[in-house]
DNA sequence: TATGATGCTTCGGAAATCGAAGCGCAAGGA
DNA sequence: TCCTTGCGCTTCGATTTCCGAAGCATCATA
């Protein structure tokens, strides 16, 4: 995996999550748990083939996992996305800049 | 801009943040400034056509700016990060976690 | 029986990324 | 003065990733 050879956990997160789509479909597995299409749909119609892509690699590092034919959150995940949280709050600040800085 | 159009904040800047190499930069400013070469170079030898471009990008977002002949993050950069900096801790006990349950 | 939903897979084309090379400029030494 | 070094990029061809539409097998409902 790129940034692994870093011996850095930070670094592998940093690449794993920096991937299309990926941060996306964390957050909106936090939101609820869903099944492919669901989860598709929630994503702006993202194209099948690459949910499918990012949803085996977030199962093999263990954040998101498959039951009942549906994803969901592992402890990990959960415990991942708690922590961008506050990022919500943020991009609401960010956002409002733009308008009172905009052209 | 992807994700743009749903008008909800967090939607772009996971957008944004889920770019190749973006988190990773932002990351690595938040460690020192850099020139784009030493950025370059912190950043395991990334291309430089994708330095640019991510630049340009975080520049046009005001999370990034020029000067001094070197790059730096913003105020609403630097909040960003500040967010983001639980990341680090979460990742070392997901890497334990790994060790504890590899194969 | 057929109709729709689901979880995918396949495939061709478009776009993003990579990696190596090179350019123009500025500073420092010999 | 020439030479080297480092700088911030730019260009370009090759590779990888992503997209989007289509299709397939399965199951539930009507």
């Amino acid at each position: 995996m790129r940034g692994s050879d870093s011996g850095r956990p930070i670094m592998v997160a940093l690449d794993l999550l920096g991937r299309r789509w990926a941060l996306r479909i964390l957050w909106e597995l936090h939101q609820a748990p869903a099944g492919f299409r669901e989860l598709q749909r929630r994503c702006e119609r993202m194209s099948a083939s690459v949910l499918t892509t990012r949803l085996e690699e977030l199962q093999a590092s263990r954040l998101v996992a498959q039951e009942d034919g549906g994803y969901h959150l592992t402890e990990l995940g959960a415990e991942l996305v708690a922590v961008l949280l506050p990022l919500n709050a943020w991009s609401k600040r960010w956002a409002e800049a733009d308008i009172s800085t905009a052209k």
